[in-house]
DNA sequence: TTGACAAGTGTACCTCGTACACCCTAGGCT
DNA sequence: AGCCTAGGGTGTACGAGGTACACTTGTCAA
């Protein structure tokens, strides 16, 4: 009895919730990591109890990257197609700021769903509506690419250690002779990597660049480079 | 006897000739359908004796990511960093273009491998030889992003079809509803995916669009950037 | 020939996704 | 109120996958 009372006062779950229980989740340990029955452990059910709200795995890591979409502001409407594609992009960059797996998740699916299609088809009306040709922006927006997720393709920096030298933050001897090692091997990664300034000065190599800012830098030589055709109207033909 | 005979006939395995294997059995199936078993099948072994050439899986990837890089063109170094880094570029491209799986295999590396670390310095390598300050090479870099590997980050173009109608292809009845459908409920990609001319015309919607002209185009975007801040001698101080 | 090291084997364990048949309960109908 | 039914939740089980561990076999140098 009172086995069933504490079932029933248990909230009955609806895809919205076990998708925002997988987000979270996800935030927390990772989309490697995430399992069908570490996300029933995490709701109190049992593994299948999840397939009657989602379709199969693939289906729920849809549903939470439609929650990610969601969480990106909607276009400006009142400003120019540059500063509303900027925007947009940005915001849909601190999203995946705050959900470090959605771009794994965005980059893993291949076939679009409609929230996907709505986003994408946004985007276009965006340059549309700023006057683009749809024949110049079509070749824009994939020109975009994954920018248009916020995020670029990084893979890693140059300022990436090898994973077997991460252990060890508290050995100067030992890291002043690994970046002797990384200069001699990879002496244009070395130059390249120590001529920015680094905000994290107690590691040689590490964590140097300011990712955002980065990021910008390549949207804005996009942007400015769209700008141009466009005054010029340019065509592919 | 015989037996033995066809055993001690069969070539010994070594790491290298685990990893061709494994690069053309993903050629042929496709990365995520390539497992430790089947790859040993493959090679006439039990899976176990794979663990002898390489760490685990994630090294086998590491290796296989390898032997695509060494089928990239070397940098040219008699022209200027332009054509250098444009023709290493679209080599690297068409490497990924014979080997469909490795985009996916190099994204989901996240810790350098000495090879792709020495790929990655060429890379800084030429822009500093071609005059870049150590800074403007840094950025530019962190621009090219996934490009720098012949790829960029496509997801899915507007003009891919949600899986539900992949399977109808000699049905124009459904097809012609379903670009209707699709006009209503995403206007400007269509317009947009309609705007340039079809290669291949018996589709409605589909594979409009010609990929290495897209990619190509943004390299040039970015090319264009770049020589433009180079000329200027622009700086992120 | 022999001895030792490297290559290959067999078995077994754990984790995963998920099919299938079942039970239970809440909510609408009489 | 009592009943019925749809759909949420359960239990069991299977097959695929990665890989630990202990063992056997093959090769080659001394």
């Amino acid at each position: 009895m009172s086995q069933q009372a504490e079932v029933s006062r248990r909230v009955r779950l609806n895809r919205q919730r076990v998708l925002e229980a997988a987000v979270a989740l996800a935030d927390e340990i990772g989309i490697d990591a995430l399992s069908m029955r570490r996300l029933a452990q995490e709701l109190d059910v049992v593994p299948m109890a999840l397939y009657k709200h989602v379709a199969d795995k693939e289906d729920l890591v849809d549903g939470m990257v439609e929650v990610i979409i969601r969480e990106i502001d909607p276009p400006l409407l009142d400003s120019g197609w540059r500063d509303a594609i900027r925007r947009r992009v940005l915001s849909a960059r601190s999203a995946l700021q705050r959900h470090r797996w959605a771009r794994q998740a965005i980059e893993s699916r291949n076939t679009p769903t409609p929230a996907v299609l709505e986003y994408q088809d946004s985007f276009a009306g965006t340059f549309l509506a700023g006057g683009f040709t749809p024949d110049l922006a079509h070749h824009v927006m994939h020109a975009l690419g994954g920018r248009m997720w916020g995020f670029t393709q990084e893979l890693f920096d140059g300022t990436a250690k090898p994973k077997s030298e991460v252990a060890s933050p508290a050995n100067p001897a030992a890291q002043a002779e690994m970046f002797a090692h990384m200069a001699t091997l990879y002496p244009n990664i070395v130059t390249i990597a120590t001529a920015t300034p680094h905000d994290d000065d107690d590691s040689v190599v590490g964590r140097g660049c300011d990712d955002q800012f980065e990021f910008e830098f390549a949207l804005d030589l996009l942007l400015d480079g769209f700008e141009q055709l466009h005054r010029r109207g340019w065509t592919s033909a």
